[in-house]
DNA sequence: TTTGGCACAATTTTT
DNA sequence: TTGTGCCAAA
C-alpha cells in the first residue's frame, strides 16, 4: 500500500517523502510537486512510520489549502476522516492552541475571546485616530494599522515601540498603538496579528504549555514556507524543539506577502537556523509545458535576490505564450471572454482561469462574462463575512458570548435604532471608562440606577435581554437557532427592509442574512452546534466559496495572490501594464519590483496548457479614460517563447459551441438608445449637456438625477424637465 | 436622534 | 464608479 504510494513519486520527492527526520527544507520551483511531496509524507508518516494521527501537525497558507491537504490525504490513506491530525494555517493552529490554553497566561484574555477581523482593527484606528484630534487626511488609519501590524510581527510591544518612536508618523502611532492594545485587551479580542504573538508568548512564558504541544507534534511540515513571518519562525522553532521534527517547503520565487510581514530571510537561512538541516531540490516540473516554464524562468531570472534553479519539464513545446494588446480594458476582456468561449470545447469552464493585479479589474471580466453567458465565479475579493449586514448579525452572537467584546456592543447598540444614539453611547463610554468596568456593565449599571431618561433606560434593558438571551440559546441551541431568535427579538429583517430608501437593495441584504443562517445550518450538520467554533471559522474563512456548495463548472477570475498554490489548464494573465503589474505603489523599490515579478511568475507558473498575457492600452480608472504602457515584464521574456496575436484564440468549433455562440449573439444587447436610463445621454434647455446618474419611480412622477458637464449634479422630474435622449 | 442629501476620496495584494 | 463621512433639517 505504502509502495504504491511511493510509486507516484520521482526519486527526489521520494527521498523527500521518506527522510527519516531533523529538518529539512524542500526548495523547489513552480509545479515541482512540493505540495504533493506534503501530502505523501504525512500518508507515509501515518501508514509506513506507524506515527500517530494526533502527534502531526501540517501548516498551509490558506484554509481552502488545508481542506485540500486533508482530502488528499485521506484518499492516499483510503480513510474516510482523521479528526486528530492537525492541518491548518498557522492562525488557525493558534486560535485552537488559545482556546485550549491561554488562560494559562493569567489574563487578560479568557477562552471566549473574540478574533477580530480587519475591519474591526480599521474601525477601531479610526476612532481612535478620531479620538486624538488626528485628522484621516494627515495620517491614513490603513498606514496605522499596518505599521502596528509590522511592529507586532516584530515582536515589538506597544511599550517598546512607544520608546522607540521618532518622527511625527511614528510618534502619532504610539499613542495609538498603545490604546489599540488596551481596548483588545479589555474586550477580551484579539486580532490576526495577537493570535500568532500571543500564542507564541504563551509557548515561551508557560513552560507547562509549551511542555504540551512539544510533546505532542511530533512532525511539523509547513508548506509555503517562503511567506512565513518572524512570528510564525519563532512559533515553529519553539513547537519543534523537543523532536527536531521539522519539515518545510517553498520556493524563494513564489514569495509575494511582504507586505503582510513575510520575511523572505526565512527561507534563505533556513540551514543557518536549523542546524543540520538537509535541503532537497525538485527540478522537474509536472504543471506545465516547455513554452511556459521557460518563459516564467526567463522572467523571475531578472530578480536577484534568489537561490536560483534548474527547472525542466518533460511536456511538449506546446505553443508560445499569446500576448495580446488590446485597445482597451473592455476589449481586453472581451478578447479573453470570446477565447474562453471558443476554447470551451476543448477545456471545461472550471479549467479555465483569469488572472489579475487588483480586485477592481475583475468587474469588467465579470461584465464581458455576464453578456456571454460564461459561467464565472469571482474567488476573495468582497467577502461575505465582511458585509454590514452579515456583521451586525454576528456581533450580536459575538456580544452573547463575550460580554466584554466592546466593538461588538458598540456597534449593534443602536442597530437597529431603538433611540441610542452618539451621545447615550459616549455617556455609556465615560461611565464604563469612570467604574472602570466594560461597556456591558455600565449599560447595566445605567439601566438599574436610573441614569437616563426611563425611555432610554427601557432601550437600555431590553437590548440587555437581547444579550442575555444570546448567551441562554447558544449554551442549549445552535448557531442558526440562535441567531434566528436575534432576527425575531430585534425586528433586524424588518429593519432592512424599511431600510430601502437609502441602503443598497434591501432585498439583497435580507437575502445575506438568509444565506447566514443557512450557512450555519451546514455547519452544524458538518461539525455540530458549536456557536463558538462557528465563529472562529467564520473570523478565519477567508472566501465566500466555502460557503457554497461544491465545485462548480465556472470560470474562475482572481487576484495574483489568490492563485498561489493552484492550477488551471488555461490561463489569463491580464492587466499586463507598468504601474499596474508591476504595481505602481510597489515599484518604487527594487525590493517592491522583484516581488511584483514574483507575482507575475507566480501567475504565469499556474498554467498547464495555454496562457495568453493581456494588456490594454486604455483604461477607465474611477471613470476616466487612461492611456497605458505594455508591462516592462513583458520585455523580460524572450521573444522566442511568445507570439503576438490579433484574433481570438480558436479552438476547432463544435455544434454545441457553435450554438452557444449563437445564443450568445441573441443575449441581451444593451437596451435601445432612445429610453431614458441611468448612463444615458440626455439634453436639456437650460442645463445644456448631461448623463442620468439614476432613476426613481415612474411614469408622472419619475425623478431623474443627472449630472451635468456645467451645473453639476440636479435631481429634476423626469415628465416637466423636457429632457431630449442624445 | 434620525434621516437624507451631498461632497469627496479612493484602489494593491489578505490570514 | 462606488462608498463613506459629514452636515443640515425634521
Ligand atoms: N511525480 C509526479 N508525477 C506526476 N505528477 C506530478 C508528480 N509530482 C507532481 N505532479 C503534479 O504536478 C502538479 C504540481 O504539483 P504541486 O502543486 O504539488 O507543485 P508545487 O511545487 O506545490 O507547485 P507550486 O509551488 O507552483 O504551487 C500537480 O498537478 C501534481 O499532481
Amino acid at each position: 500500500m505504502d509502495d504504491r504510494m511511493l510509486d507516484t513519486l520521482n526519486p527526489e520527492q521520494r527521498l523527500a517523502v521518506t527522510e527519516p527526520g531533523g529538518a529539512a527544507l524542500v526548495l523547489a520551483g513552480a509545479g515541482s510537486g512540493k505540495t504533493r511531496v506534503i501530502a505523501h509524507r504525512i500518508a507515509h508518516l501515518l501508514s509506513a512510520r506507524h506515527v500517530s494521527a494526533h502527534s502531526v501537525l501540517a501548516v498551509t497558507f490558506t484554509n481552502k489549502a488545508a481542506e485540500e491537504m486533508r482530502a488528499r490525504v485521506l484518499d492516499l490513506l483510503q480513510k474516510p476522516a482523521l479528526p486528530f491530525l492537525w492541518i491548518g494555517t498557522f492562525h488557525a493552529m493558534c486560535a485552537r492552541l488559545l482556546r485550549a490554553d491561554v488562560e494559562a497566561l493569567g489574563g487578560p484574555y479568557n477562552r471566549n475571546f473574540t478574533i477580530l477581523d480587519a475591519d474591526d482593527s480599521a474601525g477601531l484606528v479610526r476612532r481612535l485616530l478620531r479620538d486624538r484630534g488626528v485628522s484621516e487626511r494627515n495620517i491614513q488609519p490603513r498606514a496605522v494599522l499596518s505599521a502596528i501590524s509590522r511592529a507586532k510581527t516584530e515582536g515589538l510591544s506597544a511599550e517598546a515601540f512607544a520608546e522607540k518612536a521618532r518622527g511625527h508618523f511614528f510618534l502619532t502611532v504610539a499613542p495609538v498603538y498603545l490604546a489599540y492594545e488596551r481596548q483588545l485587551a479589555d474586550s477580551n479580542s484579539m486580532d490576526f496579528d495577537d493570535l500568532l504573538g500571543v500564542a507564541l508568548r504563551l509557548l515561551e512564558e508557560r513552560p507547562e504549555v509549551r511542555a504540551k504541544y512539544q510533546h505532542q507534534f511530533q512532525h511539523i511540515l509547513v508548506d509555503e514556507y517562503q511567506d512565513t513571518n518572524r512570528i510564525q519562525y519563532r512559533l515553529l522553532r519553539v513547537l519543534s524543539e523537543k523532536w527536531g521534527n521539522l519539515f518545510a517547503v517553498g520556493d524563494e520565487d513564489q514569495s509575494i506577502y511582504r507586505w503582510r510581514g513575510a520575511d523572505i530571510q526565512n527561507i534563505l537561512d533556513f540551514q543557518r537556523d536549523f542546524r543540520g538541516a538537509k535541503v532537497i531540490k525538485l527540478e522537474r516540473n509536472y504543471r506545465s509545458t516547455r513554452a511556459i516554464l521557460e518563459a516564467a524562468n526567463h522572467l523571475v531570472a531578472h530578480n536577484t535576490r534568489r537561490i536560483g534553479k534548474n527547472l525542466w519539464t518533460e511536456r511538449g513545446d506546446g505553443g508560445a505564450v499569446r500576448v495580446f494588446a488590446a485597445p482597451s480594458d473592455r476589449e481586453e476582456a472581451a478578447y479573453v471572454a470570446d477565447s474562453m468561449l471558443s476554447l470551451k470545447a476543448r477545456y471545461a469552464w472550471r479549467q479555465m482561469a483569469v488572472l489579475y493585479r487588483t480586485n477592481a479589474q475583475s468587474r469588467t471580466f465579470e461584465e464581458a462574462c455576464l453578456n456571454r453567458r460564461i459561467p464565472y465565479q469571482v474567488v476573495g475579493g468582497l467577502k461575505f463575512y465582511e458585509r454590514k449586514e452579515v456583521k451586525d448579525v454576528l456581533a450580536y452572537l459575538r456580544a452573547g458570548l463575550n460580554p466584554q467584546d466592546r466593538l461588538a456592543v458598540a456597534r449593534i447598540l443602536n442597530v437597529p435604532p431603538r433611540g441610542l444614539g452618539a451621545t447615550t453611547v459616549e455617556k455609556l463610554a465615560a461611565l464604563a471608562e469612570e467604574r472602570r468596568t466594560t461597556l456591558v456593565e455600565a449599560i447595566r449599571a445605567a439601566a438599574e440606577e436610573g441614569l437616563f431618561p426611563s425611555r432610554t433606560c427601557t432601550a437600555l434593558r431590553g437590548f440587555l435581554d437581547i444579550l442575555q438571551g444570546v448567551g441562554k440559546r447558544a449554551a442549549a441551541g445552535g448557531p442558526a437557532a440562535v441567531t434566528q431568535w436575534v432576527l425575531e427579538a430585534t425586528g433586524y429583517v424588518a429593519y432592512l427592509a424599511e431600510q430601502g430608501e437609502s441602503g443598497p437593495d434591501p432585498e439583497a441584504r435580507i437575502e445575506n442574512v438568509r444565506e447566514l443562517v443557512s450557512a450555519m445550518r451546514e455547519f452544524e450538520s458538518r461539525e455540530g452546534g458549536d456557536l463558538r467554533l462557528f465563529l472562529e471559522r467564520q473570523a478565519l474563512a477567508s472566501d465566500q466559496d466555502e460557503l457554497k456548495d461544491g465545485p462548480v463548472d465556472a470560470v474562475r477570475l482572481m487576484t495574483l495572490h489568490a492563485a498561489k498554490g493552484l492550477e488551471f489548464p488555461v490561463v489569463f494573465l491580464s492587466g499586463l501594464e507598468q504601474d499596474l503589474c508591476p504595481h505602481a505603489l510597489s515599484s518604487q523599490t527594487e525590493e517592491g519590483l522583484e516581488e511584483e515579478r514574483r507575482l507575475c511568475y507566480v501567475g504565469m507558473t499556474r498554467a498547464m496548457d495555454r496562457l495568453t498575457l493581456t494588456w490594454a492600452r486604455q483604461r477607465y480608472v474611477f471613470g476616466v479614460v487612461q492611456d497605458r504602457l505594455p508591462s516592462p515584464f513583458l520585455g523580460e521574456i524572450p521573444g522566442g517563447r511568445v507570439e503576438e496575436v490579433h484574433g481570438v484564440e480558436r479552438a476547432p468549433m463544435s455544434l454545441l459551441e457553435a450554438a452557444a455562440l449563437l445564443d450568445a449573439a441573441e443575449a441581451p444587447k444593451p437596451a435601445p438608445q432612445k429610453v431614458l436610463r441611468v448612463g444615458a445621454r440626455i439634453h436639456h434647455k437650460k442645463y445644456g449637456f448631461g448623463i442620468v446618474l439614476a432613476l426613481e419611480g415612474s411614469g408622472e412622477s419619475q425623478k431623474v438625477t443627472v449630472s451635468f458637464n456645467r451645473f453639476g449634479r440636479k435631481k429634476l422630474l423626469a415628465s416637466l424637465a423636457g429632457l431630449d435622449l442624445v
